[in-house]
DNA sequence: TCGCGGGAGTGAACGCCGTAAACGCAAGAA
DNA sequence: TTCTTGCGTTTACGGCGTTCACTCCCGCGA
């Protein structure tokens, strides 16, 4: 048995540690090289100088570990989005966000192979929340809705009152901002940011994927173009002084 | 040798043809009723009473043949698209586009594994351009343009000027443009059909995807508030009468 | 200090898989 | 009729995920 959480880890249980680390590395290693078909047991054991039996002592099957590196995928982007929203931290929050917005991006063209295992494919989720085995997941999630809150609280926007959204919407809008504990925001922000987002992932994935080829081959100015949009639209009307320095890229 | 292509076809032609075609219906069923892992070379032989390697007289590989059944499923989808874009020829255009893009959601949600396989995973085409392999992907995406163009064409509506676009972006927008054919259309427009394919694409690749279940249970609502906030930005400032039809859905 | 339980790792084996080569067979062409 | 050619089989190779029986040795309790 591994021993209780709080107290101090065995030597056993540091060297277990260490060799599921390399583990995960491994299988990162191989995504990179040869792609998601060249993350085998075999071959991560065969990398390791082990056989691939061995691992079935730290993973039930070869899904459990390939949810594990989509987990570590996750918080490598999340480590990215927080190192680009916190670059600047005296900049107005609407510049951190599209700097964090510009960091998705990045990192999803200069990691397609990655990008695909994590965005490419279905959750695993089927009835339970997939929080349990994604954990980085949420907090991908919960770094862009943490960030529009801020933006909310510092430069609110018009968003539509409640009465105006598709009751069968606002139900579960209600229900997530409930969860998430968002409260701060009413429901036409929640709906507006899930609008962004969708704007946001559906042009990277399309370009990382490929299917924008048939029209473009290099999608960042079209992103550019799509970000003053979304700004232009969340702030129609309010002219700021420094609006268009928001757009100026760093 | 295949008989010339202006030949009638030989007994042995239709035999083989009539073998190709079971061979794609049956990774079809194979990938429906067990995913895309399901689809292997021995699995599909099994089914038809044959062995693997016999398969090879009719793909060079196995990922020869599964580009051959992802562009089998870009045909029906297209063809879905097509029959919704159809259902009702004497309405208005912009109503005809409507029912086609839910036709797309519709396909997607009801095909999640044919969605995967079409959307979900990189393109093919490294240099030279995927219409030779997938002719059907090409007709997916000139059936939507078509119709964009046909909206252009009967309700115009303001797009930006061509020194207002980005001229990187221009610039590739104006080789899209001959080489579609489209030299109706204005750069303008087709800066807005790729804005309006990237935000329908996004929600529905999430959707299916599972992306959004950390927010969502049922998407519809969300998909149809985008849809009237598409057309409310597309005609911003022209009311027309009927502009409330169009979100009727049928 | 000793003994032992149990975790870590190995080797062999099973049944999948994609793929290659050699072969048999039947049908169309000469 | 004979010959060619295309279709399908058999056999085989290496790789895969996974199971099972087994060994080894570390670290804990007596």
């Amino acid at each position: 048995m591994a021993a209780p959480a709080h107290a101090p880890p065995n030597r056993r249980d540091r060297i277990r540690a260490a060799t599921l680390a390399e583990i995960t590395r491994t299988a990162r290693r191989l995504l990179i090289e040869q792609g998601a078909e060249g993350v085998s047991l075999r071959a991560i054991a065969r990398e390791m100088g082990m056989t691939a039996p061995a691992l079935y002592r730290y993973f039930a099957c070869h899904e459990d570990l390939r949810t594990a590196v989509a987990d570590q995928l996750f918080g490598e982007l999340v480590e990215a989005l927080r190192d680009a929203r916190d670059a600047h931290r005296d900049a107005d929050i609407v510049q951190r966000g599209l700097d964090t917005v510009r960091a998705f991006r990045r990192w999803a063209v200069e990691h397609p192979r990655e990008f695909e295992v994590i965005f490419g494919r279905p959750l695993p989720a089927a009835e339970d929340m997939p929080e349990f085995d994604l954990p980085n997941c949420f907090l991908f999630g919960a770094t862009f809705l943490e960030l529009f809150a801020e933006i909310w609280a510092c430069r609110p926007f018009p968003v539509p009152a409640d009465d105006e959204i598709d009751p069968r919407l606002a139900e579960q809008l209600a229900l997530f901002r409930q969860q998430n504990g968002a409260e701060t925001l009413p429901l036409g922000a929640l709906q507006v940011f899930l609008g962004m987002w969708v704007q946001i992932y559906g042009l990277v994935a399309l370009e990382v994927l490929g299917h924008l080829r048939f029209a473009l081959r290099d999608v960042e100015p079209l992103f550019e173009t799509v970000l003053t949009e979304l700004i232009a639209r969340l702030y129609a009307g309010q002219v700021l002084s420094d609006t268009a320095g928001w757009l100026t890229k760093p």
